[in-house]
DNA sequence: CTAGATGCAAACGTTTTGCACCCCG
DNA sequence: CGGGGTGCAAAACGTTTGCATCTAG
C-alpha cells in the first residue's frame, strides 16, 4: 500500500466520519493508517501491540470502538475463522469481491476471486430470498502442504486439535485470480 | 430426528468413544440424545439451561468437553456465523454436505445443497492447493424479508449494528436442494 | 484398583461498558 | 460552553482448566 493510497484511504474514512457527525481524530487517523497500511488480516490486540511500542498509543477502547466504526462504514469486514476467532480484513478496499479459503488444520488463509463462483453465488442467494449485498464465502478445506508433508509453515497447535485461543501467528496471504476458471 | 436412528446416532457415538478408550457416560449420553434430537444449531449454554430444567443435568465443563468430542468425531460441526458467534449443528449426519446463508442483518439461516457449487468449491480448493475434505462454505447476505419489510422473525438488534452477544434468539432453518441449479 | 469422568470454581482472553475527564470547534 | 472522544478499570461473556472427588470396567 503506497502512501498516496493510504492518504486516499484516510480522506474516505474522513468522509464517513463527518457524514456522521463525528471527527477523525489522531488516535482514529493512527488506526486507521496503522490498518491500512498492509493487507494484513488483524486482531484488535495486535493493534494495541503495535501501538504501544510506537510512540502513538492509543486505548483498548479506542480501538474497538474505531474497528466498529469502519465496518461499518464499510471500509472493514469481519471475517471468522472459526473456532471463535475474530479476524479484521482491510483489503476489501483494494479486491471488494475476494473470497478466503481456510485451512482447517494450520489455518493457513488464502484469498481467492473467482467470476463463476460469483454468478453462482448471486443466484442461490436470490433463490433462497437473500440479496446479494455484502457476500462473503469462506471455504474451508486442508492445506497439502500440511497434509503431505505433516507440517507446515502455518501450523500451530496438535494436529485434529481444538483450542488455539492466544495465539499469535501471523497470517500470511495470496490474493489468487480466477482460481477456479474450468480447465 | 425419530427414535430410530437417534438410538443409531448414540451407538455411532458409542463406538467413536470406545475406539478413543474412552466411555459413553450417562451424562454423554444425555447430551448426544438432547443435541441430536432435533435438526437445531445450539449454543453451548443452551444446553446447559435445557438440562438444568430436565431431571439430568450435566455441568458446563462436561458439555464442552463432550462437544469437543463429537466435533473431533465428525459427528457434529462447528459454525461460525460472525461477531465472534460459535454455533454447533448436528445437522451434518443427515446432510453431509450442506451449506449455510446467512443473513447479515437478522442472522437468520438457511441451510442449502447445490452440485454445482460442491464442484466449483472442490475445483477452487484443489487448485489453491488445499485438499477439498472437509469443506464447508457460508455465503452472507441480507435477507429479503428484512430489507423490504423492514423487519424480520429473525431480527435482533439495530439495523446495521453491531453487538448482539447474549442473545438467545433461537435459529430457524429449511434445507433447500438444488438451490442454485441453472434457470 | 485405576484410568477416565465429573463438577466446581477459578482463570483466561476478548470485548463491552460506565464514568470521569478532556479536547476541539 | 457543549457534544463528542478518550482512557481507565471494571464488568460481561464464552470458554478452558486445575483439582478433588467419583465411577465404571
Amino acid at each position: 500500500m503506497d502512501a498516496k493510497s493510504l492518504k486516499a484511504i484516510v480522506s474516505q474514512a474522513q468522509a464517513f466520519f463527518s457524514s456522521k457527525g463525528l471527527r477523525l481524530t489522531k488516535q482514529r487517523e493512527a488506526l486507521v493508517t496503522l490498518i491500512f497500511r498492509n493487507d494484513d488480516h488483524f486482531r484488535p490486540e495486535e493493534l494495541l501491540a503495535k501501538l504501544r511500542t510506537s510512540d502513538g498509543s492509543v486505548s483498548r477502547a479506542t480501538i474497538y470502538r474505531t474497528i466498529s466504526l469502519l465496518v461499518e462504514s464499510g471500509m472493514l469486514r469481519e471475517i471468522s475463522l472459526g473456532g471463535g476467532e475474530r479476524l479484521y480484513d482491510p483489503n476489501f478496499l483494494k479486491s471488494p469481491h475476494h473470497n478466503h479459503l481456510i485451512c482447517v488444520d494450520c489455518r493457513k488463509i488464502v484469498e481467492f476471486e473467482d467470476p463463476n463462483i460469483d454468478i453462482m453465488q448471486n443466484c442461490i442467494t436470490r433463490r433462497l430470498g437473500f440479496s446479494p449485498t455484502q457476500k462473503a464465502i469462506r471455504i474451508e478445506g486442508s492445506c497439502d502442504m500440511l497434509r503431505l508433508l505433516g507440517t507446515c509453515k502455518n501450523f500451530r497447535g496438535v494436529k485434529g486439535g481444538k483450542g488455539m485461543k492466544g495465539s499469535n501467528v501471523r497470517q500470511r496471504k495470496a490474493t489468487v485470480r480466477n482460481a477456479g476458471r474450468s480447465r
